[in-house]
DNA sequence: CAAAAATAATAGCTTTACTATCATATTATG
DNA sequence: CATAATATGATAGTAAAGCTATTATTTTTG
């Protein structure tokens, strides 16, 4: 009884943050990256929970529409109502991803003044690995940020789209590092390379987090070593001090 | 006249070292990359010289061997009896062309005795963008450049190959990571991420390169700014200073 | 309840990524 | 130089991927 009355306080306390997050990231969602919104209906819940377990499971191009059908006990067809093909869902993870990121980050640092606090909670949010299951239902984070650590670059590869499309495609992404350079810029405004820095960090968190995996000799990361303690070693060597 | 005996002189004073190169790439590319040695036969050669072309062209992902057939004007067949698959073909061209870089780099830094002039050395070996068609007739460094900036995080991604293989396919970049980890470590005993800071400059320099000609709101890098800047600036920043 | 919208079932098409077989060049060697 | 070995080419075929189209059946909603 307690316990359910508990839950149902912290349902209710945390529904304006659970709305103002969902507002937050289909705003950000290009909605090229989708024929129909998949927040709109139970399928295309289903088609977003169920392509990330099976994109973990056997990889990105082994992953397809057909089989993805065949686990949901829906139609190939109806999937291509939702996205055009397997790398705008792709795209479409990703952007979801770096929201909610992004919304996290804004969130933690918000009411931080130090500059350089700032970029340090920033940095850890950024590069720290998902270790809860925590907001939006359907989504499990855990799960999307190792697809995203194996598969993003695979959706930065773009030889097929115009400039234009695909800078709609990564605006999420773009707003991020972008915030990023920011907050380095207000800690060293000197610092010659504040956007470098901050897509460095954003893209080799994930790299150090793959070679962690896939080939540790790569990396001095590991249990004890985190690539968030690489990295804020990292920033703030090259950001003169104050 | 002159001309040709100068480059009569040029060809004869290089042949030992391209003989060396060679057999120095030829050593580190694993064998498994291939089914029959590409470097063994013109067919080979025209394999690897007009894929790279190929790729470049139209993407990975577009590239088909029965395209290449055709450009060549060989067979579909024929090519699989040299490679596999197109994956252990851009495996294959990723080997040559980190054996390229390493060769060039222990080149470069032989003599230098200084740690700090010897790392600086090696960066920009390693980060620069290559400008000239130099070494090997029937491959081109350029456009093999521009294909590695593009693609090489396609080759990474191994959710099918087991632990053993996967080492075998990265021996000569693990091996270059290695080495420029080594040379940090030279730099500064004490530094506690020499491998994560090598595997960083590596490719994240590949990354710059790709944001600057793709996203170029992304990093800072331009005709003016080069990643070798910026990845010097970052590592001697870090490093403790003499 | 009827019309509209969403989903499912089925079929079919083109391309990719191969494998297999047999024919024909090319090269090597006795 | 003959011939056996080897490399290449031509042709065919298969399974799966990546779609599109059509029609039938639910489900939603005014």
């Amino acid at each position: 009884m307690i316990v359910k009355l508990l839950f149902l306080r912290f349902i209710i306390s945390n529904w304006p943050a659970m709305e103002l997050l969902m507002q937050s990231l289909k705003m950000g969602i290009n909605s090229e990256l989708y024929i129909k919104d998949p927040e709109s209906s139970d399928l295309g819940k289903k088609i977003v929970e169920h392509s990330i377990s099976m994109i973990d499971e056997m990889g990105f191009e082994r992953f397809t529409f057909k089989k993805l059908g065949l686990r949901i006990k829906s139609n190939e067809s109806s999937i291509y109502r939702y996205f055009e093909n397997k790398h705008k869902l792709l795209l479409y993870l990703a952007s979801w991803y770096w929201g909610w990121l992004e919304y996290r980050m804004v969130f933690a640092t918000n009411g931080i003044s130090d500059p350089r606090e700032k970029l340090k909670k920033a940095i850890e949010v950024l590069t720290q690995n998902v270790q809860e299951d925590s907001s939006v239902s359907h989504i499990n984070e855990v799960v999307l940020n190792r697809i995203i650590i194996d598969e993003y670059s695979k959706s930065l590869l773009v030889k097929e789209v115009g400039k234009e499309k695909k800078d709609g495609y990564f605006i999420v992404y773009k707003r991020l590092v972008g915030r990023l350079g920011k907050m380095v810029e207000e800690v060293d405004k000197d610092y010659r390379y504040p956007n470098s820095l901050a897509s460095t960090v954003l893209e080799g968190a994930l790299y150090q987090y793959f070679l962690r995996e896939h080939f540790s000799t790569l990396t001095d990361c590991d249990e004890n070593i985190t690539p968030t303690e690489y990295f804020t070693d990292l920033v703030f060597s090259i950001l003169k001090k104050a």
